[in-house]
DNA sequence: TTGGCTGCCGCAAACGTTTGCAGCAAACGT
DNA sequence: ACGTTTGCTGCAAACGTTTGCGGCAGCCAA
């Protein structure tokens, strides 16, 4: 053993012939002698020669390297998309540079110059709820990297985006709720920048109009996507001279802190208040009771941003950009059953 | 905008000196006069132009890219293990190249190699439950690349580990199910091949050892780490003629689909039988009745991990290799307390 | 003998940085 | 007037690949 690192050189002078003949044996390439390209192999072998991966993306001003961003790691509708994305970027070769925003756009702006330093091959991104105009992205097309959205998006920016029917969703929630029997729905939506909060509250609306019934807009409450917001928020509805007789959460997580807070104060789920959550995150089936919600098929959803990704990477798609609808599904479960046994 | 990736040559003809001077004054170089610094600054800031670090890295023979490999992204102790890695490689100027075993070596033998080529500055990993000997990881540190373990370790390779004190926590737990009134206490163990397996079980074992229990080998049944093996297991110990009044589970998953398979079955938990997990996944807290479990730090592990790799980088570290254990707490729960309320 | 293949292989440039060393003008000391 | 310092800048090598092009044998045909 001379050295830790053994090039193309050591392997070169150790078999008496040229770089450029040793780089093209282990290619395989056809004009090289079949001799030549056996004795090439087996040394690098013996030698424990690996390829100097950076070497070869400076040469052909190419990574095989594709970026996310997250909010969060471990929230789970971001970590399953995280492996649905590692999975086809591994099928294809590629490997995957995950950092997170931590809901802060600042530290998302500097994850986007550290990529584009690092000359990713295409990014992935779910926004931070403080990203408002993302230029920092727009600076990342600017410079003809492939960038896919996903779940988190910004309408502005025209780029592929993966995205569940969250309009529908929030809409067939509504309805559920409604035809379960409850009449005084509250809604603890996300932050107002963000395009689901948006979508959701969309259709939380249309829901009530088309059913007859009145929004009071009291009773739509703007907060953060976790739990301590869930909290905070349920407790400014239940203290309301008129409290609503449902909650449809945002998201689980949002959810959760409504039930955690809603058991806190001795409450019954679902006769005295039924909730409704969004991402079916896996507790949402073992709380008691468990928790109506949609399954957003976070991995799937990776999965296809990666797949975009990769398309376009390659080349190979070179459509204008499309919003691709993921199709999530309503989860009826316990929480929201009102009518269920009544008398 | 003329092309995509500005150079330092493009700043330099611009400018009209040369391709060092430009170099030399945005890294803030004593011996460059001010007005030079000012004038390249502005520029690079007018061309939007970003350093090339794939030309840096081979320049420098090193990245600034840390490896880390996980069986599995979106389980929680994982996910929140990568995000504690990711907070003190950010801190630190470090990027985090993420693969996943999927609990197959040969997987994690090729994200290790394609770790090697791309030249990462260390590794962080957690090995798979398929993974015996680990020569991919001893190639690892052969080339002399920073390794640490975290929760999976391997014992024969002399690197750096971050693990539970497995032994004294599986102990803690199987006291406390006999303080509460068990007799009968199965263990669901994981792959034979595993450290954090054998030490659970040993620690099972001492803790029956120390309290006249005796054990019974047939209520210790090896498996999978994940719910569908708790559920087969659980059939397996139901099933036996004297079945056990209480599973302590290896981890959380394997926990829940005990907890699962225990319901289908119409048994109460803790009454006929009581239930206990490792890891304190967020959806303990949340069923009904509450999971007793061991809270392992999953963030804090990666914190430490992380911090402990980037010490050896810098080579701050030089003292023979540690295992570093962050000592888990037994968070006892509902599910354990047979005593309680008894009459 | 000549001309042209065919089968292998080597030269050298390029990718975009960093950095040791040298150079060069102006200023200064004597 | 001359040597020396000071302040700034440029040259060129090196990091490890890939690849277009050219070259050189040997062989075959005429």
């Amino acid at each position: 053993m001379k050295q830790s690192n053994p090039t193309l050189k050591d392997l070169a002078n150790e078999l008496g012939v040229s770089i450029s003949t040793v780089s093209r044996a282990l290619h395989q390439h056809p004009t090289i002698s079949k001799e030549t390209i056996e004795k090439a192999r087996a040394l690098a072998e013996k030698m424990g020669y690996y390829p100097n991966g950076v070497a070869k993306s400076l040469q052909q001003k190419s990574t095989t390297t594709i970026g996310v961003i997250v909010p969060e790691i471990r929230h789970y509708f971001f970590s399953s998309a995280i492996d649905g994305i590692e999975d086809v970027a591994y099928r294809e070769g590629y490997t995957i540079n995950v950092s997170k925003s931590n809901e802060d756009v600042e530290r998302e702006v500097l994850n986007t110059e550290s990529m584009i330093s690092n000359r990713i091959a295409g990014l992935i991104a779910s926004v931070s709820q403080t990203t408002i105009r993302g230029l920092h992205f727009q600076r990342v097309v600017g410079r003809g990297i492939p960038l896919v959205f996903f779940d988190r998006v910004i309408d502005e920016i025209d780029v592929n985006k993966v995205i569940s029917n969250d309009f529908d969703s929030a809409y067939k929630t509504v309805e559920h709720l409604v035809e379960s029997g409850y009449r005084r729905i509250a809604h603890l939506a996300g932050p107002k920048q963000l395009v689901i909060t948006r979508e959701r509250l969309h259709g939380y609306r249309e829901a009530h109009v088309d059913h007859g019934l009145e929004i009071n807009e009291e009773m739509i409450i703007f907060g953060d996507l976790n739990e301590s917001a869930g909290e905070s928020g349920t407790r400014l509805l239940l203290g309301m001279q008129n409290p609503p007789d449902a909650i449809c959460a945002v998201n689980d997580p949002v959810a959760i802190g409504a039930f955690r807070y809603i058991r806190e104060r001795g409450l019954r789920i679902p006769e005295d208040i039924g909730i409704t959550g969004f991402s079916n995150n896996p507790i949402t089936s073992m709380i008691d009771p468990p928790l109506t919600t949609v399954d957003q098929h976070g991995y799937e959803m990776g999965q296809l941003a990666a797949s975009i990704l990769l398309d376009e990477i390659k080349g190979h798609r070179v459509s204008r950009p499309e919003t691709h609808v993921i199709k999530a599904d309503l989860i009826i479960r316990k929480s929201s059953q009102l009518a269920r046994h009544a008398d």
